[in-house]
DNA sequence: ACCCATTCTCAGGAAACTTTCAGGCTGTGA
DNA sequence: TCACAGCCTGAAAGTTTCCTGAGAATGGGT
């Protein structure tokens, strides 16, 4: 395999040894415009990120043959200095994970959403500031709303909202994704953690929700695209 | 690795031979921004301070080779100018310590806080007073909370609160942090002792105490954001 | 040795949030 | 205009997260 290394984009190595999982979060990431590479045990991984030399990586705790955090030292000691999110089963391993939330590390339990792995990842990759050129502005706007990570706020013409978790990760996703249209089914898979087995009608529960907030003001943001999905945008006139 | 000088932070040689410890301090003090090197032992720091010119060290009394107050003293000899933190195991050392921290040394037990070891590194940086060209007063504020590193006192609206020292930490970490959302996780990280194997649990205990003392008083500044963390701020309005 | 402040665990209950579901509404195509 | 699929929304049930009081354990100070 050539190692073409894009100069645009962050290179993120993604360590899992379920092909599932690692297919999904790789996919994912690639669509929004990261170079992935993928390993799926230790092994791997430090042969791989030694001569693609990721800005991040993605790591699960448990892989068959060492730990993940085994695999990050070594790969810190190489040389390459990167940014890791650990991802975790949800059980009693969390306090294993202690101290990562320290040099800028984060870690995530097993289910996630991948709207969350992302806006995760691309803090990770802010705090550690590689090749970050950008005034960290940790904000997110569209029209006159605002959305920031750092403070959990969202803002419509200046007036507080107040979210709960869902809304605010749904409509983070919506201003992503502004002004074009996104099905139920790709909000579910995004927004939503990838096991969740129930029906899209959620999504529609959900939109419903953020409606009552957000489109409590002049002019509605959030519109339905009959038989395709929903689209944040400023109505035209 | 980097190898350059970084002109604008100030440098501080870690010195313990757990390469565990040594990392997890130098990571957390890279993070907030210092230049950081690191020794194993005696010879290695001796040959690392000639030419890093460390501002200040952290140093472990006990080391494989020489001890701590030995190698501060020939390094000094050297000519190279720096405060000193200690750390000791928690036996009973400390009061042999104690006597040989003069000037504005200062030692730590271990296992320590990584929210203490800032604070006390940069009290230190303080008060031997290198390079400093910022006029500190130790106090932080937010609001109308004022916070004292140096004597440790505590006012809310002039009053002077009563808090056990976990409180105090976890109150200036959340200054430190005012306006955005800490984790329960972060907190646990940063605020508590590094060995501690306990839950998250104990994070809402003492928001539960610390809110029974700063939040007496009106508005209350310590709110929760749901399924995220914590987060200290002005309520709007 | 005793007292007191402090730290930590635990569990019940409250509150917030998520999810399901069903009835009503709306736009579209026949 | 009707019928129907698609969508909206209120309500209720289910789940999670958080708060707080009580008590055990620890340790310093007198």
């Amino acid at each position: 395999m050539t190692t073409t290394l894009d100069k645009n984009s962050q290179r993120i190595l993604v360590v899992d040894d379920e092909a599932s999982i690692s297919e999904l979060i790789s996919t994912s990431l690639r669509f929004v415009g990261f170079d992935v590479r993928t390993a799926a045990n230790g092994a791997e991984a430090l042969r791989v990120a030694e001569d693609f030399k990721p800005h991040a990586m993605v790591l699960d705790v448990m892989l068959p043959d060492l730990d993940g955090f085994e695999v990050c030292k070594k790969i810190r000691n190489e040389g390459v200095d990167t940014g890791v999110l650990f991802l975790t089963a949800k059980d009693g391993m969390e306090d294993k994970v202690k101290g990562l939330t320290l040099g800028g590390d984060d870690y995530m339990t097993k289910p996630f959403s991948l709207e969350e792995l992302v806006a995760r990842l691309r803090a990770l990759l802010r705090r550690t500031g590689v090749d970050q050129i950008e005034i960290d502005d940790e904000k997110m706007r569209f029209a006159d709303l605002e959305l920031d990570e750092a403070t959990h706020e969202v803002r419509r013409a200046g007036e507080l909202l107040d979210l709960s978790p869902t809304e605010f990760a749904l409509l983070r996703y919506l201003i992503i994704n502004a002004d074009r249209v996104v099905s139920k089914a790709q909000i579910l898979d995004h927004v939503w953690q990838y096991d969740f087995r129930g029906d899209m009608g959620i999504v529609e529960t959900y939109i419903s929700y953020l409606r009552k907030k957000v489109d409590a003001f002049e002019p509605p943001l959030i519109h339905t695209v009959r038989g395709v999905g929903y689209r944040l945008r400023m109505p035209p006139k």
